[in-house]
DNA sequence: CAGCTACGTTGCATGCATTGCAACACTCAT
DNA sequence: ATGAGTGTTGCAATGCATGCAACGTAGCTG
């Protein structure tokens, strides 16, 4: 591994936390001034971090226009989102599709609710991992020894009294998400919010997306969201055949997007 | 500058474009193919580029959480949310909040339509720089040598026939932003949706971000999106005030390091 | 105002870290 | 099997990053 590089990149969380001066980004990389001032302006000039006025550095607004472009060019997501936004318009509710990579779950695509409901959640923000039913089917199709890997790494913050309180409990989560194929998160992370989720598989039968449909309380209670479970799944399994391959666009021609 | 670090970092926007595999890389940076191993290696162990399971590289899950953390940590940003919050409630409508940084504009907060209505626009996402209203009043505040460098640099996409068509018809909006300390986006992105724009200043008087209101036209006119244009400027004008404050809110627990 | 400190910046010599090469390991078609 | 296409590793040479010291500047303080 490159030494330069790696010094460059360790920046980058570094400013994540707030904005730094020249001196503080030298003294926490460990090198001289002129060195930190150096690697500073290369990551300048590729615009990943940014001089405000008062001459201290912030990351900077490249990285957000890669990430955005980035997650555009998924193709599990451009295959998902016209089923996604089918889904929606059938039961109202919020749509989520995320990922998982190495260690984290990201939200990579929502289709709002129509309700007058807003859910604290972000297209490319990490996902409360320990409680999200997404997460969960994620996680669930990790090889055994990595998965109790993860689960032990991960902090297990009471969002709720019915969050997950520890490894053990969320191994167990996992293990039911499983079995059954689907998993739900009650109220787990927001007190009046139920979620439904449903695996996508890749051509090898292995989990590569999760979708979920999420609905407060006030709207439909949690055994009514339950009444759409198979409505997610046939949807998940829609995008699974497309993703994989083996039903190459089945409606001639009328959902390309 | 850094030639390791220029080439490691020139990997990124490559990414963006879509995956790609080593010898592809290796080509597009002119190395040799060693070289661009060891710095997508480097990359990856930062969590910036993410081997997908056919071997070719993409952008990593670590690029969205960096881009995620720093928004989050922008003062204008949190300062502005509970104003945006309150006008949202007090108008219903979506509440746009951005900035600009080196020839770009980006969306830096959203306070979501409690209609049931869809905007394609989307936190971190590029803002269509020529038509978007809260774009004028950013660029309106450039020296007059930088806004008609980056306005001559600029693509006049014609979203609809009342986008802005070139150069100099931007450089008019953009004086008559300056002029009237506002500015408006009249169906110049999307056909029927409007929006309305005030800027935020800091103590020296530089426009520092922007902020609108925008409402398509099947829930309000033009003309009835323009009576909000005194509450627009008056909650503006308050993040001003706070922003340029001498006694900001104290931020617990962040000390000098 | 002088003098001080704290900070960012630059030129330069040293030597380490990066580079390209060539050989190896591997997968997949033919 | 055999070959062409990958990704990967050890090694020697030197290009390049590094730390140093000196300079420039801004902001305090006496």
């Amino acid at each position: 591994m490159s030494q330069t590089v790696d010094r460059a990149l360790s920046i980058l969380p570094l400013l994540a936390e707030g904005p730094a001066d020249l001196g503080q980004v030298a003294d926490r990389l460990g090198v001289h001034k002129s060195t930190a001032l150096r690697l500073l302006r290369t990551l300048h000039e590729h615009g990943l971090v940014y001089r405000q006025s008062d001459q201290r550095y912030r990351l900077g607004a490249r990285l957000f226009a890669l990430a955005q472009e980035a997650m555009e060019n998924l193709d599990i997501r451009e295959i998902a989102h016209p089923h996604l936004t089918r889904l929606n318009d059938a039961c109202g509710h919020t749509v989520h599709l995320a990922v998982y990579e190495e260690g984290e779950v990201l939200y990579i695509d929502k289709v709002d609710s129509r309700y007058p409901v807003r859910m604290y959640s972000r297209i490319g923000k990490p996902v409360a991992i320990t409680v999200a039913a997404v997460a969960k089917l994620l996680l669930a199709d990790l090889p055994e020894a990595e998965r109790r890997a993860v689960a032990e790494k991960l902090e297990y913050p009471m969002y709720t009294p019915r969050s997950t309180p520890n490894a053990p409990a969320f191994l167990a989560e996992l293990e039911k998400a499983r079995e059954q194929g689907w998993a739900t998160d009650l109220g787990g992370h927001e007190e009046s919010i139920n979620c439904v989720a449903a695996p996508v598989r890749g051509a090898d039968g292995r989990v590569v997306a999760a979708m979920s449909v999420s609905a407060p309380n006030v709207v439909v209670s949690a055994d009514e969201l339950l009444t759409l479970l198979p409505l997610v799944r046939r949807t998940a399994d829609a995008i699974s055949g497309e993703y994989s391959g083996r039903n190459p666009v089945t409606n001639p021609g009328r959902d390309t997007v």
